[in-house]
DNA sequence: CAGGGTTTCTTTTTT
DNA sequence: AGAAACCCTG
């Protein structure tokens, strides 16, 4: 077939928002075919891309998104407009009818990122756009498994193994092997093992080098044996075996491999300075050319790859687009590898290149402060971002006594910029570690400031949902003994440890899984309360399977459906409800949460399956919890912010021993990542950078000194306005030095020397606030106002800001917030319940 | 086996 | 400070 229809081809309905969704390959038109790196050679090349494509694009951006060619690096400083490229560069290769949406594969580094590709890439075909696959890594691979999972000794419906699950699996297998006694760790040892799956180490491969002689050796090899065994039992990925594994498929099965050579002509890479050498390896396999003697096959078993094939018979690679900036590289602690990229024009050699340099995202001023700070990373090419729209207001800076004060500078300048009307959806706070958020939390609950914390204690990892979803996970992989473990005697139902272990030695000593273990219990001997606690358990599970088998008459039941009658079968709930300990009814709270998560997910995909769901699930990152029209303020680790921006961000804790951290200092290359991660969020910043610290932070419940990050100083002092220069905080506070010091006897005040050097003394403006209002800790913690009465033209006095009088009164219920003006330090709105006030 | 009390360890970042 | 691990009693 040489000729192409003038309609767009028809192709199967993956469903766009969920990429996790096993669409119809076989159903997938190729008829039109097409090959990367003859575009022109079939004749398929019906007309360029229209010119308003790529309206907007400057010469840089445009040359990146019509370039055709094998190979194409383009390095996209941050916010030179990638995104627009690669989205154009993709409807451009649809519109002009170089590719089928089938043929594309594109990567992104989120969940939320691939939908938003998407979103756009259809808006510009005006909607041909399905059967595209924009996904992450992961949900790729999960894809391309789920399907081919019984090439490889897994059924299609294998659980993926988070990081929890895995510690907890290992955490009993050193327990077992009483691995611990030579100093294994589980944490430890779990990343030991997830950096030899990013290398493409498998377990046999491992074992062939070990050295046996090492009893610490030989003692980590039993583990990884165990596990990966465990693994397979349990017919479970973990995360890094989801990349390893397809890489694996592709080399043991080259024809598996060739469907997927041949379904993808043009593959695309964002954020490609994060990819580890197994996620390398992964585009290599997928850009192969396919060898004329698989192509030969293919096409008798009626594969139409015809036009794809050269003069020898040989289907060329697919074309490979990758995105990235070494700058922004800050996962190499889980093995990204920075030479991927930096090595790029050696791995495909006659790779073009291009540099995108304009910035259209920031003001100068920010920009100055980002070249600034990255251009002490040796080692690098030289780049350098520039923008046309202006210098901007100056970067504010601010040094709090405590991480509280810093929180409530924070939180006072947020409701100065929403006042002067900024969304709280367009301000973000970052910091190093999750475990800031805390004194940030504080302040703005009782600031009545709306936010979200992105990712951190996610909700998927309470210990209710995991519980809830070991119930699932049950049902739909009935070998995954983790889960079932999990939810053996949980609620509590008297199967305590002993008689666990009898089931598995049961199950293990006759080849038996455990779920059928259970099912035999009564052969077992155990008591007759215990025996049919356990019964009834299997029973609730085996019914519950029943519900979803595609066998039953009665139809597929949706997941909302089997998850509320686990949970009412089970008694979780009801134990949850009836509990004395009050934290328990939040967590009933986050379990109807859940059942609402699976009412929202069969809406979104009416065919999803409760293997579509549990997949889901797994892969969601932090990032893809952002909903953009929130009206709050957002709150993530650096980490988390990479590839998003804000008009205003806040980055907070910059100091030594938290940025860079502590734990990176004996890592070789470490400092350098942290200042990329210092770079990643400063150039998150649109109109509005601030830059705060604090004196002493509360730290495993001890307060300690902190030092301003080396890395403040290496922002031009002009670019920044200092409210309060670490300087300045130094002298004025010298009192409250020597109180904390005092209270806190551990401290020495000699290495408070380094605040003065480096920084002006003073800022542009005075500190506002005298030092008695600013105690270290937040007061009043477990306060409940919630039946205290206040109208406009009310006295109170506040514990920390003094006396003040309210001029409003807005909310309701446990929301209710006043609005106080207070004689020393201005206006404020406080939540009424938790308030730390008096009515006077 | 369950529940309560005490002790110890934790904090790097995440798909 | 808070969570998890551990130990003890009923």
């Amino acid at each position: 077939m040489t000729s192409l229809p003038d309609a767009p081809p028809p192709t199967s309905a993956a469903p766009s928002s969920v990429p996790i969704i096993l669409d119809g390959w076989e159903g997938d038109d190729r008829s039109g075919g097409g090959s990367a790196t003859g575009g022109t050679r079939d004749g398929r090349r019906g007309h360029a891309p229209s010119d308003r494509l790529f309206a907007g694009l400057n010469p840089q951006q445009r040359e990146a998104a019509e370039y055709r060619g094998a190979a194409l690096l383009i390095v996209a400083g941050a916010g030179s407009g990638k995104t627009s490229v690669l989205t154009r560069r993709i409807a451009g290769l649809i519109e002009s009818r170089e590719a089928w949406p089938s043929e594309i594969l594109a990567i992104t580094f989120t969940n939320k990122a691939a939908n938003e590709m998407r979103e756009r890439v259809e808006q510009l075909l005006g909607g041909r756009a399905q059967g595209m696959w924009i996904s992450t890594f992961h949900s790729a691979c999960v894809r391309i498994l789920r399907r081919e999972a019984e090439t490889i000794g897994k059924t299609q419906s294998f659980t993926i193994y988070d990081s929890g699950d895995t510690r907890a699996l290992l955490k009993r297998i050193i327990k077992e092997l009483d691995a611990d006694t030579l100093g294994f760790t589980v944490a430890g040892t779990a990343g030991r093992i997830s950096k030899l799956k990013n290398e493409l180490t498998d377990i046999e491969t491992f074992a062939r080098s070990a050295n046996l002689s090492d009893p610490q050796e030989v003692m980590f090899l039993e583990i990884f044996r165990q596990y990966t065994r465990a693994l397979r039992r349990a017919n479970a990925f973990d995360f890094d075996d989801l990349i390893a594994e397809t890489v694996f498929l592709f080399r043991a099965f080259p024809k598996v491999a060739a469907l997927y050579q041949t379904r993808f002509r043009h593959i695309l890479v964002d954020e490609y300075q994060d990819t580890n050498h197994a996620q390398y390896s992964l585009i290599r396999e997928l850009t192969m050319p396919v060898s004329p003697d698989i192509a030969e096959e293919m096409e008798q078993h009626g594969r139409n790859v015809g036009k794809l094939r050269d003069v020898v018979g040989a289907i060329p690679g697919a074309s490979l687009t990758v995105v990235g900036d070494s700058d922004q590289s800050i996962y190499a602690f889980r093995g990204a590898d920075i030479r991927n990229i930096v090595e790029f024009e050696r791995d495909f050699p006659g790779a073009k290149v291009v540099l995108l340099e304009q910035n259209y995202r920031s003001t100068q001023n920010i920009l100055s402060a980002a070249n600034a700070v990255i251009a002490n990373n040796f080692d690098r090419k030289d780049k350098k971002l520039w923008t046309a729209v202006g210098d901007g207001d100056k970067i504010v800076g601010y040094t709090g006594y405590s991480g509280h004060d810093e929180a409530q500078f924070v939180a006072d300048e947020i409701e100065k910029l929403h006042a002067a009307g900024m969304d709280y959806k367009d301000i973000a706070v970052f910091y190093r570690t999750n475990a800031q958020t805390r004194a940030l939390e504080e302040i703005f609950i009782r600031s009545a400031l709306p936010y979200k914390v992105m990712g951190g204690t996610k909700f998927y990892e309470r210990a209710e949902i995991k519980d809830s979803m070991a119930y699932l996970i049950t049902v739909a992989n009935p070998d995954d003994t983790l889960a079932l473990r999990r939810i053996l005697n949980t609620p509590k139902r008297g199967i305590g440890p002993a008689t666990e272990t009898q089931l598995a030695s049961y199950a293990e000593d006759n080849g038996f899984t455990f779920r059928d273990a259970m099912r035999d219990a009564g052969s077992l001997g155990l008591g007759p309360k215990v025996t049919g606690a356990i019964l009834q358990l299997s029973a609730l599970l085996d019914e519950a399977a029943a519900k979803i088998d595609p066998a039953n008459p009665a139809g597929v039941a949706p997941v909302a459906d089997v998850l509320t009658f686990l949970l009412d079968g089970s008694g979780y709930l009801e134990v949850l409800r009836n509990s004395r300990d009050p934290q328990d009814e939040a967590r009933a709270e986050n379990v109807d949460e859940l059942v609402a998560v699976t009412r929202e997910f069969a809406r979104n995909n009416p065919d999803g399956t409760l293997v579509d769901f549990l997949t889901e699930v797994s892969l969601v990152a932090a990032a893809d919890e952002i909903d953009d029209s929130s009206g709050s303020v957002s709150l993530m680790t650096l980490h988390t912010a990479k590839g998003l921006e804000y008009d205003a961000v806040f980055l907070t804790g910059i100091e030594e021993d938290l940025l860079p951290h502590r734990m990176s200092a004996n890592e070789p290359g470490g400092p350098a990542e942290e200042r990329r991660l210092f770079y990643v969020g400063i150039t998150r910043a649109k109109k509005r950078l601030f830059l705060s610290l604090a004196m002493t932070r509360a730290q495993f419940g001890e307060t300690a000194v902190a030092m301003p990050s080396r890395y403040l100083q290496e922002i031009p002092a002009d670019l920044i306005d200092w409210r309060q220069s670490p300087g300045a905080a130094n002298g004025r506070g010298g009192s409250q030095s020597r109180a904390l010091n005092a209270r806190r006897p551990g401290i020495g005040g000699g290495t408070a020397g380094r605040w003065n050097e480096s920084y002006p003394v003073g800022g542009s403006a005075p500190a506002e606030r005298p030092k008695a209002e600013w105690p270290n800790r937040v007061t009043g913690k477990v306060r409940d106002n919630g039946d205290l009465e206040l109208a406009p033209g009310d006295r109170i006095r506040h514990a920390d800001f003094g006396e003040g009088r309210v001029t409003n009164v807005t909310g309701e219920g446990a929301k209710r917030v006043a609005h106080v003006q207070f004689e020393k330090v201005g206006a404020k709105k406080l939540l009424i319940k938790i308030a730390p006030i008096d009515k006077l």
